[in-house]
DNA sequence: ATATATGCAAAGGATTTGCACGGTT
DNA sequence: AACCGTGCAAATCCTTTGCATATAT
């Protein structure tokens, strides 16, 4: 009982409990434009609520994961990160890895013949192995301006 | 003194001392076509080289990969996974991996539009943001046959 | 009321580090 | 001989699990 909320129902659909952690891991995902680990979450919420754990991060972010509201990324070795998935469809996007300091940035240049390449590669996949391509992922590594 | 290798002026050059676990680690590498671990390294050597310890496996990878030898990945969750490097270029591949049972499969079908798009990327990139791209990786998620 | 969610502590798995010893150059 | 590489154990980091308690429905 925390007021209503637009994601509310899709707990409910989702026979899952509307709680506080919940509510606030949520909300503080969808205002967060970068990928962020569970670590990251448990540290900004602590001061408002010092009452959430580090494990209610990560079992409602495994929540999240399976209701299809964020995506989960590894990138390299480290933590896992999350980030919440955009209504608005042109905003896919890839990622660049500083090999280096670890910067991520996104980028979402030639979304357009990407997307026409991963068309193509569903197909022939689906033919030749009889696979369902549900996702994909396209990411570069190098040097950002300040590593090289 | 492991007799002649075709590695070992490599490992020479790079200040590394030709060792048997270091040469048994990149021989069975270099006859391992699937992506592997460290932990099925060891257990692979274990048998006929129970003295080599996981943290020599650990640390012959990472010298590996600075030689430039073998690439590491890291698929989702789970361990790292190395590869030796193919020295034929038309080898390059790139994966699909199945959500449900984990089922990493190589396909290397449109190599040559998925290099002129990284060739294209990189050219903005390097120009947007002053970035050095190095590498790359594209992969598809979804489900195998059999988990379909 | 009843099933689900939470927090804490402990366990787990992968990888790294400290250190004395052993092997290559 | 000098220095690098190795093995073992212990330490770390991220994530999951067990269990008693708290909470949403």
């Amino acid at each position: 009982m925390h007021g209503p909320h637009k994601w509310r129902h899709r707990f409910r659909a989702h026979v899952s409990r509307w709680t506080v952690p919940r509510e606030v891991i949520l909300d503080l995902l969808s205002r967060t434009s970068k990928h962020i680990s569970a670590k990251e979450i448990y540290a900004s919420l602590y001061r408002m609520y010092p009452g959430i754990g580090l494990t209610t991060v990560y079992r409602t972010l495994d929540l999240l994961v399976r209701m299809g509201l964020i995506n989960k990324r590894t990138f390299g070795d480290g933590p896992s990160r999350y980030e919440f998935k955009s209504e608005k469809k042109n905003e896919h996007h890839h990622h660049f890895l500083c090999t280096k300091c670890g910067r991520i940035i996104d980028y979402s240049d030639f979304i357009d013949e990407e997307l026409e390449l991963v068309k193509k590669t569903e197909e022939t996949l689906a033919k030749k192995h009889n696979f369902k391509v549900l996702d994909h992922n396209i990411e570069f590594y190098g040097l950002c301006e300040k590593c090289q």
